[in-house]
RNA sequence: GCCCCAAUAGCUCAGGGGAUAGAGCGUUGGCCUCCGGAGCCAAAGACGGCAGUUCGAGUCUGCCUUGGGGCGCCA
């Protein structure tokens, strides 16, 4: 937000270097003043000092003390800088430059920036290149639960702040409809269900029907025999079983997509675990070909690649990656060797293709990348694998589809949106009922999503209904409160004729604490959001957000606004406005609705 | 056995090699006749261990401990 000034720094400070006979600093950082109540950018030069430390060592032998000689350097810089346009005054601390901002100014600036760009505050430049996204893959046949959920939820969110941070984004989708569980679901259902279907609720009961399967092959291991000799039916296009899974697998994908609409979510591109079958065998035969993968078939083993042995490993890093059932039958592997060539097919201009994929299957796609790129596919270089850590139950019980213990999304949603009411009816009882209902919703779906969101991705999450449905502290509801009161200001404003105006306001007067630290973390969100997008973390804007809406809270406490003098009021109100879109934009990258009212 | 991930306050989590390690929950004590108390202010309270790299390590490297995950035909 503050380039032009950083540039022009960073000018007169290689100017400065050269001039002194020290190295060049090349790309300096500049950092927000880390002392509540400050305002201004930081920098500091111990880097430059002991770089200048060792040139002088080599030169002379003298050593030199860093901390001193970066305080002398700042200091040295600070005169030489003088106090910038724009810039109230300029220290040198323990090593650091100080540039303070002329808070007024400033304030100014960065109010009409935020009202003037609106929506789009925040936003980066268009950067012409485009990334795939592919998350959420739940598997037909079975429940879709809440260890689907935070995929879903962070691949979403990624999505969104990749887009806002300027990239193209495909948002692909890849859903398992196809593999032994769903050979096991067709056997359970044509010997126990034939003929039914359900009018309700369709993805739980299709995630019964699984369960069930797996309880009876549990109990009776001799069934498994049926199974693979449906799978071999399903190999050889038996038509009536193709005619029952292309039937079945639709009920899943229509349920899939009811629960997507209600979360908000949707996807560009699906690309089906079916489809990848037939190309993926094309894959493994040319590796056989190029002497890459090994064909055991013959002697009734598998198609093998033996990774550590073809880098010349040591240890075992890669081990051997399964590429070809012995039967012919194609595993996951086979499927995403050809998926992660398709994509490229199918969008040659991806500067990257990623995968948010739950941990547990790190080494499958270090070996699918790795393959690849033995095979000499560029490509390879280009796929990332996210991993997403698993969401527990309490007591450490793993959620698992096969034994049942999944809390159902469905139920969740229904459950935080039921609470969610009932605070609604308690807090606010004048809401009409449509209201209340899409108030219910916004904070329901804000409190569930928010948690799998401000986490660091390779964190175990702990769900507990009482952590997710908690509407206090540090949490969706907050900020959504916060943002409703700005709401509030500004209708009581308008109600009594105090229109906003849209000349920017001048911020003539003193500014309280409070009012430069919520500027302050206004003017961050175009970086953060950057930052977020660079380095794959929606914890930035989680963070950011709840930071925007603690420092709204506080001014709010502290400085009047409708009641203040006329010149004061006409800024507050404009600040208002800004930091509600402040809010308003970051929630949106989190998927999370901003009410006007709650 | 090998590989990957994690460890920060009583609990749940932040922390961009750099200044004074921050929040929320919980605990204790306060708060305005005022724009919505789902709030605000304050107190107490923390970097698993040992080395190393560095001018400087919660942050990087190695080893150890503890916990989780993965390792030829599951997904």
């Amino acid at each position: 937000m503050f380039a032009a000034e950083e540039h022009a720094i960073t000018t007169k400070l290689s100017a400065f270097c050269a001039e002194n006979g020290l190295p060049d600093p090349g790309k300096i950082v500049f950092l927000p003043i880390p002392f509540a109540g400050h305002w201004g950018l930081s920098t500091s030069f111990f880097q430059l000092a002991a770089q200048n430390a060792r040139l002088v060592k080599e030169r002379t032998g003298q050593p030199t003390n860093v901390q001193q000689h970066a305080q002398e350097i700042a200091e040295k810089a600070a005169a030489y800088l003088g106090t910038p346009p724009s810039f109230a005054r300029v220290e040198a601390v323990r090593g650091y430059l100080n540039l303070y901002f002329e808070p007024n100014e400033f304030a100014r600036r960065v109010v009409a920036t935020v009202i003037e760009a609106g929506d789009s505050f925040g936003s980066g430049a268009p950067k012409g290149q485009r990334v795939m996204v592919e998350f959420s893959q739940p598997n037909t046949h079975k429940a879709f639960h809440v260890g689907h959920l935070r995929g879903t939820i962070f691949g979403d969110a990624l999505c969104r702040i990749l887009e806002f941070a300027g990239y193209d984004v495909v948002r692909a989708n890849y859903p398992g409809d196809i593999g032994l569980h769903v050979i096991k679901w067709l056997w359970n259902y044509m010997t126990r269900h034939a003929g039914e279907r359900p009018m309700k609720d369709i993805t739980q009961w299709m995630g019964d029907v699984y369960a069930e399967a797996n309880r009876r092959l549990e109990e009776n291991p001799d069934l498994e025999a049926e199974v693979r000799a449906l799978y071999a039916r399903w190999d050889q296009r038996d038509p009536e079983v193709v005619a029952l899974w292309e039937e079945t697998r639709q009920w899943s994908l229509d349920g899939f997509e009811d629960m997507y609409r209600a979360l908000g979510i949707h996807f560009d591109r699906y690309y089906f675990n079916s489809t990848a079958e037939h190309p993926g065998k094309q894959v493994v035969n040319e590796l056989i070909e190029k002497g890459i993968a090994i064909d055991e078939r013959p002697t009734g083993g598998a198609v093998i690649v033996k990774i550590d042995e073809l880098l010349g490993l040591k240890k075992d890093k890669y081990r051997v990656m399964v590429a070809l059932r012995s039967d012919n039958t194609a595993l996951y592997a086979t499927e995403d060797l050809a998926l992660a060539i398709q994509k490229f097919n199918d969008y040659p201009d991806l500067v990257k293709s990623l995968y948010i994929v739950d941990v547990r299957q790190s080494l499958h796609f270090q070996q699918v990348f790795k393959t690849l790129e033995i095979a000499g596919y560029s490509i390879a270089a280009k796929c990332i694998h996210i991993p997403y850590e698993i969401v527990n139950l309490p007591g450490n019980v793993v959620m698992s589809s096969r034994e049942g213990t999944v809390v159902l999304l469905e139920l969740l949603i229904g459950e935080a949106t039921a609470r969610a009411m009932e605070v609604v009816r308690e807090k606010n009882p004048n809401l009409d009922a449509a209201q209340m209902q899409s108030v219910a919703t916004a904070i329901g779906l804000g409190a569930l999503k928010f948690p799998m969101l401000a986490r660091e991705i390779s964190k175990v999450v702990t769900f507990d209904w009482e952590t997710a449905l908690d509407f206090n502290g540090q949490a969706a509801p907050y900020i959504q409160y916060a943002h409703v009161r700005c709401c509030s200001i500004l209708r009581k404003a308008q109600a009594e004729g105090l229109a906003i105006s849209r000349e920017p306001s001048a911020f003539d007067f003193p500014l309280h604490p409070t009012e430069i630290q919520l500027i302050d973390l206004i003017s961050r969100v175009p970086g953060d959001v950057q930052r977020a997008a660079e380095e794959y973390k929606t914890l930035h804007i989680t963070n950011l957000a709840f930071e925007l809406a603690s420092a709204f809270t506080t001014f709010y406490d502290a400085c009047p606004v409708v009641k203040a003098e006329a010149n004061i009021r006409a800024a507050r109100l404009q600040l208002v406005a800004a930091a509600k879109q402040a809010m308003a934009n970051t929630l949106a990258l989190l998927g999370i609705t901003a009410p006007e009212v709650m």
